[in-house]
DNA sequence: TACTTTTGTAACCGATTGGTAACATAAATA
DNA sequence: TATTTATGTTACCAATCGGTTACAAAAGTA
C-alpha cells in the first residue's frame, strides 16, 4: 500500500489498456477496471471525475492515428504514394487490437471524446486527399470517395474477423486474404490514376 | 387476458422487432421484450427455451438479405448490373434499421443464427461474383475484391451514420452523401470492367 | 508534537440483470 | 362433471451494475 498518487493513476489507465484490447471498450466499467487494476472504485471518481472523463483521458493519451502509429509515407510518384497509404493503415489497424476495439465502440457509443478523436481523422485524411487530388488531377470527391472505400473496408473486416474468418472468399484472419485485397485495391489504383 | 400461445409468441417476436430497430440487438433482453410485449417473461422461457434461442427465431424470420428485400437486378450489360447491385444493395441497407442494427450486432457477438446467416449471405455474394466474374473477364479474386470494397464500405458507414454524419467529407446521413459516394463507385466499375 | 490533508479500504446502497418457484385460471379431456 | 393440461401472473432469487458513505492510515504541516 504505497501511498502514491500517479501511480495508482496509472495502474488504473493501464488496466483500462488491458481491458479494452482483451474484451473491448464495452467491457470497461468501474468494477472491471477496479478489480483489474487492484484499486479501489472510489480512487476512480475521486481522481478521474467518472467513467466518462477516464476514458477521455484514456483516448487522448492512446491516440493510435495521430502520435505514433501511423506513419504518412513520402513518394514522388502519387500512385506508388496511395498505395503505400492504403497498406500502412491496413498494417496498423491490423497490428493494433485496441485500435480495432475503439472503431468497434464508435458504433455504438458517442461521447465527446470520440466525436473530438473523429475530426482530427477527418483532418488528417482530408489533408492526404487534397494533396493527391492535386498531384493526380483527379478530382477532391473522387479522390474521397475511394479512400472512404478502403478506409471504411479496412475497419469494418478487421473489427468482423474477429468473429468470421471468410469475406466474399478472403481469408480476412491472415495475411493472405489481405494481400489478395491490397492487389485489388492496387489494380484498382493503377486504372484510376493514370 | 386471452389464452393463446400463438399470439403470445407472434407479441413477444413483435417486440423484438420494436426494440432492434430502435435501440438495438444489444437491448435485446429478457426484461425488455416482456415490458416491451406485456407478456410475462416466465413464457418467454418456456415458449423460446432462451433469450438465444428467441433471438435465433427472429434472426430467421427476419431474413432480410434472402427473403425480399433485396431483389437482383437483371441487365445484359455487365457493367450495368454491377452498378445496380450495388445500388439495390445500399438502398437495401440504408433504408433498413433493423438490417443496420444486425450488421451492428454482428461486430460484437456471435452465435450459430448469425453464422448460419453469414454462410448463406456468403454463398449468395459468390454467385453474383462468379457471373460477373465470367461475364467481364475479369478475375474471381478481381470482382471479389471489388466487391469486398463496396459491399464492407455500406454496412459501416450505415452503423456508423448514426453517431457520425459526415465521412470524408460526404454527408453520409443524406441521399446527396450516397449519391456522390455511388457516383465514383461507377466511375470505378467503369474504368475497371472494360 | 498536534493537527490537517491526502490516499486508501471496506462496507454498503438502490437499480437492474437473467432466471425460477409458486400459484391461479382457463381450456381441453376423461 | 371431475380432472388433467396448457396458459398466464406474482413474487421472489442471487449476481452485478454504477455510485456513495464511513472510516483507517499515511504524509505533510503548524
Amino acid at each position: 500500500m504505497n501511498k502514491n498518487r500517479n501511480q495508482t493513476e496509472q495502474r488504473i489507465l493501464e488496466a483500462i489498456g488491458k481491458i479494452v484490447e482483451s474484451e473491448g471498450f464495452e467491457a470497461v466499467g468501474v468494477n472491471s477496471v477496479a478489480s483489474v487494476s487492484g484499486v479501489s472504485k472510489v480512487l476512480i471518481y475521486r481522481y478521474f471525475g467518472s467513467m466518462e472523463q477516464l476514458l477521455a483521458k484514456y483516448v487522448e493519451d492512446n491516440d493510435y492515428w495521430l502520435n505514433s502509429e501511423f506513419q504518412i509515407p513520402q513518394h514522388n510518384n502519387v500512385k506508388e504514394f496511395s498505395k503505400s497509404v492504403f497498406r500502412a493503415y491496413i498494417d496498423m489497424v491490423r497490428k493494433t487490437p485496441a485500435l480495432q476495439k475503439l472503431y468497434r465502440w464508435e458504433l455504438t457509443t458517442n461521447n465527446p471524446a470520440i466525436e473530438k478523436l473523429r475530426e482530427r481523422r477527418e483532418q488528417i485524411a482530408l489533408g492526404i486527399i487534397n494533396a493527391v487530388s492535386q498531384q493526380s488531377g483527379q478530382s477532391l470527391e473522387r479522390v474521397a470517395g475511394i479512400s472512404t472505400l478502403v478506409t471504411a473496408t479496412v475497419p469494418y473486416l478487421c473489427v468482423l474477423s474477429e468473429n468470421c474468418k471468410v469475406y466474399n472468399s478472403f481469408d480476412i484472419s491472415s495475411d493472405s486474404g489481405w494481400d489478395k485485397l491490397l492487389e485489388t485495391i492496387d489494380f484498382m489504383l493503377d486504372k484510376i490514376l493514370d
